[in-house]
DNA sequence: CGTATTTGACCTGCGC
DNA sequence: GCGCAGGTCAAATACG
């Protein structure tokens, strides 16, 4: 990949008609004011999540969010929101946990559960739904403050999006499982369900899916104040062509004129001194390259864990060297090793994406595990769409990474 | 001594 | 075909 395919999109209008199937989600957090642990950077994005209450963080990571997450929308039809866990995470201020545990007004989420979610036609959605019609305008206005784990999301068009290799959001929705319900389809909240899968067989395979897209860069969202430090990569057609072990074949190996299809590639930028950011995974490097235009070279890492083709490249930026881009590709087959060493986030085996993992088992209080073999955390987000498109194959235990925690962990 | 990192060589794809 | 840049390999080296 080159050192610039990253763009950094601000400022950029997000067509929800017409992108929504191919957004791939980016938040940003803003911290209480009051806590001076956050001073610098005044913004904060997710706290990296494997990180234990007594673990500092040595940098910020920006929070992403699969996928599925429960998509609401302002009366405006401008404003994009996420119903999301809580993203803070253990460095949380009290503050920011006080209001975690509160109901927004007019939305009792206290004391619901997925049962409450899943309902197609429960009047919790429909709450929900006005909520974010009352609000979302407001929030937007205001940066999002009011709640952490309400997230306020916009993201920004696709530069160049009029050129974008794939026809229509419908063929995109019938080629992929996992894209996006539309703009109309979400609004509607019809009925419809989801093929039943089972959490770990749908997972990579649907995000996989998902995340191949050819041609167009993912768009990132920006802060509400164009603050925001995610980036995501972008994939020209000619890199679709070979996996992890395709180059490395002997060439009487390759079967010719094979094309591979590359593994999702993520990247996220992180404001650090450290070069290398701990992530939660154990990595092994092995090799490194000068960048082009760049004073800083990039370093190529490969997941130890066995089987797993996990792979990460670390560079900074050459126009800002006090970023530093880490970009994934490939999806875990395994937990996080610090998730197993945290305990009861290693119930959460199947993560979303490497660097997106819940943690409110650690730290909220009166909170509890939740198997994954529990019935009550099958969110089928299938029963929130309507029409003929073929859903997204979702049900899969990942209540987790849609729903605030004190949603579902509360008793 | 086992494991991880370093680093130059090598491979591959792309553009000219 | 050639040069370039990204990506990977693997022997040498460093490390604990």
């Amino acid at each position: 990949m080159e050192g610039h395919q990253f763009q950094r999109a601000v400022n950029h209008e997000f067509d929800l008609e017409n992108d929504l199937d191919k957004i791939f989600q980016f938040s940003s957090a803003v911290v209480p004011s009051d806590d001076s642990r956050f001073d610098s950077p005044r913004k904060v994005f997710g706290r990296s999540p494997w990180l234990t209450d007594d673990e500092e963080p040595s940098c910020f990571v920006p929070h992403i969010f699969p996928a599925d997450s429960e998509m609401l929308l302002d009366n405006n039809s401008s404003n994009l929101f996420a119903l999301q866990r809580e993203i803070l995470g253990p460095f949380t201020s009290d503050l920011a946990r006080s209001s975690i545990t509160e109901d927004i007004p007019g939305v009792p989420f206290q004391g619901k559960n997925a049962a409450d979610f899943s309902s197609t036609n429960s009047s919790f959605q429909q709450q929900l739904l006005q909520f974010s019609n009352d609000h979302g305008q407001r929030l937007n206005q205001t940066g999002g403050l009011e709640r952490p784990d309400l997230l306020w999301l916009i993201s920004p068009s696709l530069p160049g999006s009029s050129g974008r290799a794939y026809t229509s959001p419908t063929s995109t929705m019938q080629a992929s499982s996992g894209v996006f319900p539309s703009f109309s389809e979400l609004l509607s909240g019809g009925g419809g369900s989801a093929a039943v899968t089972t959490p770990n067989s749908s997972l990579s395979s649907s995000f996989r899916e998902e995340a191949v897209d050819e041609e167009i860069s993912y768009p990132v969202a920006n802060s509400p104040h164009d603050h925001i430090n995610v980036s995501a990569s972008k994939r020209k057609a000619a890199e679709l062509t070979s996996d992890e072990n395709f180059a490395s074949m002997p060439n009487n190996k390759k079967q010719k004129g094979r094309k591979r299809i590359r593994e999702p590639r993520y990247a996220i930028q992180t404001r650090s001194d450290k070069d290398v950011l701990e992530d939660g995974y154990k990595w092994r490097k092995y090799g490194q390259k000068a960048v082009k235009n760049s004073p800083h070279p990039r370093s190529y890492y490969r997941c130890t864990y066995n089987k797993c083709s996990v792979k990460k490249t670390v560079e900074r930026s050459s126009e800002d060297p006090g970023l530093v881009i880490t970009t994934y590709e490939g999806v875990h087959v395994h937990p996080s090793p610090a998730a197993i060493r945290g305990s009861t986030e290693a119930l959460f085996i199947d993560s979303i994406i490497p660097f997106s993992r819940p943690v409110y088992s650690q730290f909220l209080p009166n909170t509890r595990p939740v198997s994954l073999a529990d019935p009550r955390i099958r969110f089928n987000v299938g029963t929130q769409i309507r029409g003929a498109h073929q859903l997204p194959q979702l049900d899969r235990g990942l209540l987790e990474d849609m729903l605030p925690s004190t949603i579902r962990m509360s008793t």
